[in-house]
DNA sequence: CCATAAAGTGACCCAAGGGTTACACGAGTT
DNA sequence: AACTCGTGTAACCCTTGGGTCACTTTATGG
């Protein structure tokens, strides 16, 4: 057929377009692996706007903006929206075995073993390649997704668990609710992204070792004298028996 | 009986008696009861909501339908989404001035006025009236109320690391950063909602009881002798004295 | 009971944004 | 020069959703 008669603005008849911004960022040479390397490059810009706007306040022009090219660019290695939301999400997740990995392997006892992935993780999150507190977003994944990435979340946490239960064990770690601990460091390292700024004077390595150390020491065992602080609460004992309300399954919208 | 039929196309010009009724907006002094516990409801359903979609995950039909009206009623006690949000954050920071009050008011230590504040803070987060983990949706604020509640926030959190300095020099705290530790803190505790579900075991003082025990007792003095972990970590001590990378101001999209 | 204001409704307006399409180039190939 | 990819673009499509408006329904009070 014959070209459809663009609504086209008078304005731009000879402007050769807009400024290219910056072609591509700066992350991306172009050769024959380009390609996955654009991906690559697509999803940790989303991943860090998502972090800082969440996923609803970003918007693929956004995206596409900060790499330098048009929206339409970004659907040559992209799916969709959501794909990079899931992508996002198993990178962090990814880091999030990687870690447990070689915690288990470099850790001595059961608190070192926790420690050392915990570290790692928190330095991946914060560092490398800020990673997003996508973590945060679990609404906003499409339900398979979801059920993909949660299965993998409570693989993950199901491993510090037992990182915990171990310390308990071998006596590096005190007693108390590993259910509750995990959740707690979560907490604790997730909302990291929220405050860390990497131009600040601390790296994130820094960052990574001092509040883990700070957090997981809440957790270590205290000096060989276990019956330590008197102000424990009852509460805490009646609750290290039975399961606390956690998380079914992911929830939906 | 007679749904008159809409598309109105004669009718018009005659009625002009619809009086432009100032905003019911934030001016709300003392007007009809009833008026300002619809505003409490609307609010504190958007809360809920903002907390399990996100702010822009949430929308205002999605609100609407839920308190069983339609979006234009909302708009009666109401003035804007953004209204919703600032509000539901007002209400997490009026509750941790409350408790911050209370536990400077009741404790006998800095550790003790600090649990009991947190204790409380975090009851009222997810018990109570089910309060958003709104604080993870801070980008989505206008840059107006981004300042105020930032105000807010950054002036409880000075109070939260007042208490752990008094809890330091009187001894029932461990010496560390309270910049550090505060955040600690602040990211186990606002991390809860994303996991404690209210239909489950244990009530919402229970939770809280035992996580913020839980927190705590890595703050707590370990017993007299001070130099007790052998695994200290060195950059630990070079934090404790330089102020880390906070957050600066909100952070806008 | 009717008049008035408060409370609520359904259709509508309009901007934002996810996703698509028709076309434009530059680089190798033939 | 012609052909074809691979890559990118501008304009467009269309649904979602914030917000408004003209008008109806409900609660009151005289």
């Amino acid at each position: 057929m014959q070209k459809r008669a663009r609504k086209m603005t008078a304005i731009q008849g000879s402007v050769r377009a807009a400024p290219p911004v910056a072609a591509w960022g700066n992350a991306l040479p172009s050769l024959s692996q380009s390609a996955d390397l654009r991906r690559r490059s697509i999803v940790h810009e989303a991943a860090q706007s998502f972090n800082r706007a969440g996923f609803h306040g970003t918007s693929m022009d956004d995206i596409a903006r900060r790499l330098g090219v048009t929206k339409a660019a970004l659907y040559r290695y992209v799916t969709s929206k959501h794909d990079l939301l899931f992508a996002s999400f198993n990178m962090a997740m990814d880091s999030s075995f990687a870690n447990l990995d070689r915690g288990e392997r470099e850790g001595a006892n059961g608190l070192e073993k926790l420690r050392i992935a915990l570290r790692g993780y928190l330095a991946d999150l914060i560092g490398k390649l800020g990673h997003p507190v996508v973590l945060l977003e679990e609404s906003a994944l499409l339900p398979e997704q979801s059920r993909a990435i949660i299965k993998r979340r409570d693989e993950a946490e199901e491993r510090f668990r037992g990182l915990i239960t171990q310390g308990i064990e071998d006596g590096s770690v005190a007693p108390c609710n590993p259910k509750l601990a995990v959740f707690a460091l979560f907490g604790a390292i997730n909302w990291v992204p929220k405050w860390y700024r990497s131009d600040g004077e601390l790296s994130a390595t820094q960052v990574a070792d001092s509040l883990v150390d700070l957090i997981t020491t809440g957790i270590a065992a205290h000096q060989p004298n276990p019956a330590s602080k008197a102000a424990r609460k009852v509460v805490h004992q009646s609750v290290k028996a039975s399961v606390p309300n956690l998380r079914k399954q992911g929830d939906k919208k």
